[in-house]
DNA sequence: ATTATAGTTCCGCAATTCGGAACAACAATG
DNA sequence: CATTGTTGTTCCGAATTGCGGAACTATAAT
């Protein structure tokens, strides 16, 4: 793994423009990544040539239909999502609020499967969003049920940045809110993401009682109310419980 | 576009191994790509870097988590999906088969979403599959509706090979069933791409008339009887003017 | 006609990749 | 417990490949 193909890698530079761009004319890409014409000119030329990149008849790139085959075949690879869909849709429709389904993924988080609501203002949050674990309730929830020396070896060296409003950047804080959950069962976010929203988030186990994903959640932070709290906890708790059953998980 | 990092698209082969593959360790892929061990060790090691494929802890790889991002975005550019998604549900519940969005794709036709059913035996088709533009309902519908010149030119050096039991693989016959399709405004085949299945579709046009996709009914081939046929055309059909509607498109 | 802008090609230099071979780590076997 | 086999990793000299400034083409705007 020292070893690597630096020219394929520096090409990634070039994908990467698309996350936060629909469309892109090879001028704008060049603009964009500072990478010299030439290059550039070879980079996305490799990409079409894969499929990763469209080119469309007025000269401008966009991602390539390729991505949904490889995209489909990674969600259908994905047990968990299929063994959590319908806990998450019951789910869904008995809070009214956006279900979130969040992996582990070193030491990200990520939003694998969203459920969305129809009110007229709803959170959106995308499929391959990520988040350090330290914030957000899922990625939080997977934080403190994950073995104690990965959390330890994590927290140990870890700089606390804030992200929004309610992030928790003191790491005592932080550490109290772990040993909350842990207790618990459950964790819950302020505004940590995103301003004005809230997430309430329970853990999913395997067989061998190892977290696995966390189920959430989510919406707008006024609705998230006190007198609210107690239901929507048991309620994303027994989602998060029917998923870890079906997964082989045997409460202790 | 003469000028191609080959390291990059060389890279290519190794990963194509996973649309067929689920997990691979570093010798499998060695064995399956033909390429020599220390360049397949150096093109995981960059995929890897990118996040297009994951280490496991046993030391297999699989697709990275990064494609799910990739694709969910793909898909919600697509807006002829987001057009065509409710219209499909209604035709999916109405008629009880599979439905599926087909797109045009250079000379192939790519499959971007579909709708399944419950039955116990039922069509499975992967989002991301193409066929060529010849053979399958969906296939043809998009094929009669090009252009005459560009239909002229793909048909003027083309190979008909037989593909499953139904192929159409005489020229006249196709140009025949290509004239029926443009008179009657639907196509219908039988096990052309997959023996015992069927597929009934119907043309999609974007403002300008021009056919953007195609919309198609599909199952198994003994379901398709006589009897049902027309309500089926039918339904497809009006399916289909929905969507063309939605998009813009005015009935001349 | 002139200037500007985007896209493409050329080409010599140098950095990167190539791949055989050797090595390390580990499991299976006699 | 030595031996053989399997898999993953590193080394290194040869040479293919990528690099990028510059020049060129095409088309649009002034």
């Amino acid at each position: 793994m020292q070893n690597k193909n630096k020219t394929v890698v520096r090409s990634m530079d070039v994908l990467n423009l698309f996350l936060t761009h629909t469309k892109l004319s090879m001028n704008e890409m060049v603009k964009l990544s500072g990478i010299p014409k030439t290059s550039v000119h070879r980079m996305v030329g490799s990409w079409e040539e894969m499929g990763f990149l469209h080119r469309d008849a007025e000269g401008t790139y966009s991602l390539g239909l390729l991505f949904l085959q490889f995209g489909n075949l990674v969600a259908e690879r994905l047990d968990i999502r299929h063994a959590a869909l319908p806990a998450m849709e019951r789910l869904r429709d008995a809070v009214g609020e956006a279900v979130h389904l969040v992996l582990r993924d070193g030491e990200e988080a990520i939003y694998i499967e969203k459920l969305d609501t129809n009110h007229p203002v709803r959170l959106f949050t995308k499929i391959g969003k990520k988040a350090p674990l330290y914030a957000g309730a899922s990625s939080r929830i997977i934080l403190a049920f994950i073995p104690e020396e990965e959390r330890e070896a994590y927290l140990a060296d870890l700089a606390l940045e804030p992200i929004s409003s309610g992030t928790i950047i003191d790491k005592a804080l932080l550490r109290e809110s772990l040993e909350r959950s842990r207790a618990t069962g459950y964790s819950f976010s302020r505004s940590e993401l995103e301003s004005y929203t809230a997430e309430l988030s329970a853990p999913i186990f395997d067989h061998a009682g190892r977290i696995l994903a966390a189920i959430s959640i989510a919406g707008l932070e006024v609705t998230f109310d006190e007198e609210r709290l107690p239901e929507l906890v048991c309620r994303v708790k027994a989602a998060a419980d029917e998923i870890s059953t079906q997964l082989g998980y045997r409460r202790p």
